[in-house]
RNA sequence: GGUCCCAUCGUCUAACGGUUAGGACAGAUGGUUUUCAAUCAUCUAAUCGGGGUUCGAUUCCCCGUGGGACCGCCA
């Protein structure tokens, strides 16, 4: 059985996490069942699209490793074809002419507001016997929607779910300008795409009633559906673009790992036993709709970072280091081909602290950097003791020509003797003279990782 | 308000109708360490309520309750 399916977002705001899911899913599927994964941007609304949300949305796809069968499919170019399928179903009598004023609409609508009662179109053009049509109003277009019996929808996630035909209203496809709506041209772009699974968002459920009709009316072959369930905000309400961090761009400014956003994204909604970390061929491999649950879940940020941190801890260093070059270069400063070599050396220690590759950068600002800034609050802890036992460890350093692990350790346990101290006593204002805080990564690996020189220049400003 | 959907630890979730209801994250406690972190060990914590069906319901059915989505000439 082929399987081909698609990811149609509109490029009226920025992608959020909530589509990214979409489109994982999506794409799962079309590698799992080595079918087509397309992308579409349906840019009809031509007031709210914009250039920059198109692109936006294919940085953030391609960002998370998920990329598009062909080139991407633009809903604008096909209108023509839409308009076609319009005069088919108005020839047909799918389809009417309404020459409802905006006005007269509202009116209508704010009627059944006072009379507390839902408001549908009263389909007063469906049966234009006795009407005089209008001249000075240009009519829309809206389908005939069924106004009795049920009808029923066989959805892989939610399974059978069925409503009453006649809260469906005669939806638009025509506006008064002769353009498509979403429903028309989804609907005929899925059908020329050859779709043969529509997996979206929980939200488009209704909608799925009103297309099914226009397939059946067309003929048309009508494809699986699956509606999966919503992400919420920590709030409990669908994802706003109000919401912190719910961009692709939000988290990789957060240092977030694309194969960690990917697995928290994947297990979102879906299980498989008890595992938790998956691969990106596992992910293929094991991926089914038949695991998605149906209840919307939270998005949660702990958990992201946890992840994250997981994938920081075992990816390959060489690659993690990169990552953090490309991250610094981007977010924070550029670290100076000089201080390459030393970063990655020193990353296995530098990531171990971090859940973020901002975290790995804030750990390896006292490499990157030559001036390193003291906080007030660790500057109050180097007194004049502790001042004296690092001027004498600066002295026997001077005389040391290759710092290894072992001739520091000798200096300092000598030094822990000598004025009764322990490790703590020379440990921490050596940490702060050399990293300028009190923090930091273990004292061998931070006097290893710098050279002999730039021990010298920082331990020398203290005193 | 109408229609539809959903309901297991705080969160993400597991459990052919039979489990001491499992795992992960978070939280708590303790050990270790050179600070922070990390790590190891231990612990706390859930089947929304009420009726059925059944020898037996987290699981199936009904009714409540709670939450959500949709109700555009947006997509």
């Amino acid at each position: 059985m082929s399987f081909i399916c698609r990811f149609a977002p509109s490029p009226t705001g920025p992608l959020h996490i909530g589509g990214v899911r979409t489109a994982l899913f999506n794409w799962l599927l079309a590698k799992k069942n080595k079918g087509k994964f397309y992308l579409r941007i349906e840019d009809t609304d031509k007031e709210r699209s914009k250039e920059e949300f198109k692109k936006q949305i294919i940085d953030s796809l391609t960002w998370i490793g998920i990329n598009h069968d062909g080139e991407e499919y633009i809903q604008s170019k096909n209108i023509k074809k839409h308009k076609e399928i319009a005069s088919e179903l108005l020839k047909k009598g799918y389809a009417y002419k309404c020459y409802c004023s905006e006005e007269e609409i509202k009116k209508q609508k704010e009627k059944c507001k006072k009379q507390g009662i839902p408001y549908t179109y009263n389909r007063k053009w469906r049966d234009p016997k006795d009407l005089k049509v209008p001249t000075n109003i240009k009519p829309v277009v809206r389908f005939k929607s069924k106004i009795t019996g049920e009808s029923k929808i066989k959805d892989l996630v939610q399974g059978e779910v069925n409503i009453t035909n006649s809260i469906i209203e005669d939806f638009v496809i025509l506006r008064q300008d002769g353009s498509p709506t979403y429903q028309l041209s989804a609907v005929v772009d899925d059908h020329e795409m050859k779709i043969t699974h529509v997996i979206r968002g929980d939200d488009h459920k209704i909608n799925t009633f009103k297309q099914k009709q226009i397939y059946e009316a067309m003929k048309w072959d009508i494809p699986e559906f699956a509606h999966i369930p919503l992400i919420h905000s920590d709030k409990g309400s669908k994802l706003s673009k109000r919401d912190m961090a719910s961009t692709i761009g939000d988290y990789i400014k957060k240092g977030i790992l694309a194969d960690a956003l990917r697995n928290y994204l994947l297990r979102l909604g879906w299980a498989y036993k008890d595992k938790e970390i998956f691969t990106l061929e596992e992910s293929i491999n094991l991926f089914d709709l038949k695991g998605v649950g149906k209840s919307p879940s939270k998005l949660d940020l702990t958990r992201i970072l946890s992840i994250n941190e997981y994938y920081i801890k075992n990816i390959d260093e060489k690659q993690l280091f990169d990552l953090l070059k490309r991250f610094a270069e981007k977010f924070r400063t550029k670290i100076d081909s000089s201080k390459e070599k030393s970063v990655l050396e020193s990353i296995s220690f530098l990531k171990n602290k971090a859940k973020t590759l901002d975290d790995i950068y804030c750990n390896s600002e006292y490499i990157i950097k030559d001036n390193i800034e003291i906080l007030a609050e660790d500057k109050k802890l180097l007194d004049s003791n502790s001042k004296k036992i690092i001027s004498e460890f600066l002295e026997k350093f001077n005389k040391i020509d290759n710092p290894n692990r072992e001739n520091i350790e000798k200096i300092i346990n000598d030094l822990i003797k000598k004025y009764n101290t322990n490790f703590k006593g020379v440990g921490q204002p050596l940490r702060i003279a050399l990293v300028g805080s009190r923090f930091g990564p273990g004292i061998y690996n931070i006097i290893l990782s710098l050279t002999k020189n730039e021990v010298v220049k920082r331990i020398s400003k203290i005193n």
